[in-house]
DNA sequence: GATATTATCTGTACAGTGTTCAGATAAGGG
DNA sequence: CCCTTATCTGAACACTGTACAGATAATATC
């Protein structure tokens, strides 16, 4: 369904999408430390050994997986900004809100994935790539903090360190909170603590 | 040498602390997906089988694990602080600063340790004794900040959230330098912001 | 001090894992 | 139609977590 290939191919289909997205959901369930990649093999149907044909390693199909979980964020972000339109003062603080809040509702929703990425797994390897996939979001960021600078929402003096401030303690909410170190309910009130950081008005 | 008991039991030491004290050494080293029971067996001198005796389970050593490095984390941290003496306005800054700085220091020392305290295998089990753990941190934190108050080295509107934007903008500053995402010289950065986000005076 | 009881560890076994590699099978080009 | 190439299979190896029946040492009881 989500393949692009004619379902009909011989003796497989196109493996390396069904092993991404067949570990996507065994990662889903159980955790990346639970992955098998005979179970991923059985559960498409095909041999143990067919996926080293397109990975070397079960953290590589690990990693891969990672790399392509920053664009579902990315994806999911823009997907839910794009609801809230035009162009007024109102506007550019909501969607600020709700890239830090569709930040935190993907973790929650799905906390081994989002433990994955950015956990040991997606850490050393393949720095180009990866910086990649989270410089979409970075750019959403940064695209939103532009937009309240335009409209003086935010201190001239705190914007150098918007794009830190507000990804490391989105971040760092969402990061504990799924670790059960601090509370669901005290995600907005981080929220609220970086608008009242970067001196946005209400 | 750690071990408090006497060296030469007769057919074993007190194994309890010698599975998580070279599991310790094991996760530093490899991280803690890597790390093998039969491994921590053997290089303890004891059969694979023995270390059933003190945890049910590959997973509850490693969570034990994590649990003491809790401890270890606060204990690095109250002994760096210890360092700044003094009741002045000045030293409560340093020392605020050190809090943060130390979370980053040790973490950036020790980055597979750190991830498999906030990874996936701390995350469900134990609420109580967790709670317990990162307790002590969070009460260093507010002590901290509590001094900070006194000296009127932070706004008082800026208060209530001292602990929560802290915590959570020093945990995901970290989190993200450690897994590649952000470049470490962003730390001291992201320090700067926390302090004028928090309306700390220079 | 000898004996029984208990805590601690061993040995073996089983099912499941990642990974390798020589070959089988199908797809597509000459 | 054959032959090359990509794709997948099957068997094999070393290793893993875990269970369980027993051995051994430490401790308590008489």
């Amino acid at each position: 369904m989500t393949t692009a290939k004619v379902r009909s191919q011989y003796h497989h289909g196109d493996l390396e999408s069904a092993l991404i997205s067949t570990a996507r959901k065994l990662v889903k369930q159980d955790g990346a430390e639970h992955l098998s990649l005979r179970q991923v093999s059985h559960e498409i149907g095909v041999s143990p050994s067919a996926a080293y044909h397109y990975f070397p390693d079960r953290t590589a199909l690990l990693s891969g997986l990672g790399f392509s979980l920053f664009e579902e964020l990315a994806d999911f972000q823009e997907k839910e900004i794009s609801k809230i339109p035009g162009n007024s003062a109102r506007a550019a603080r909501e969607r600020f809100r709700a890239l830090g809040r569709t930040y935190f509702q993907w973790a929650k929703k799905e906390p081994h994935l989002f433990n994955l990425m950015f956990g040991d797994l997606c850490t050393l390897e393949k720095v180009d790539q990866k910086n990649h996939e989270d410089a979409r979001a970075f750019n959403n960021l940064t695209k939103c903090l532009d937009e309240l600078y335009e409209f003086d929402l935010i201190s001239e003096k705190m914007r150098p360190y918007g794009e830190l401030l507000a990804w490391s303690v989105v971040h760092g909410a969402t990061s504990l909170i799924i670790g059960g170190h601090l509370e669901p309910e005290n995600f907005e009130t981080t929220l609220d603590a970086v608008e009242l950081a970067l001196g946005i008005k209400r």
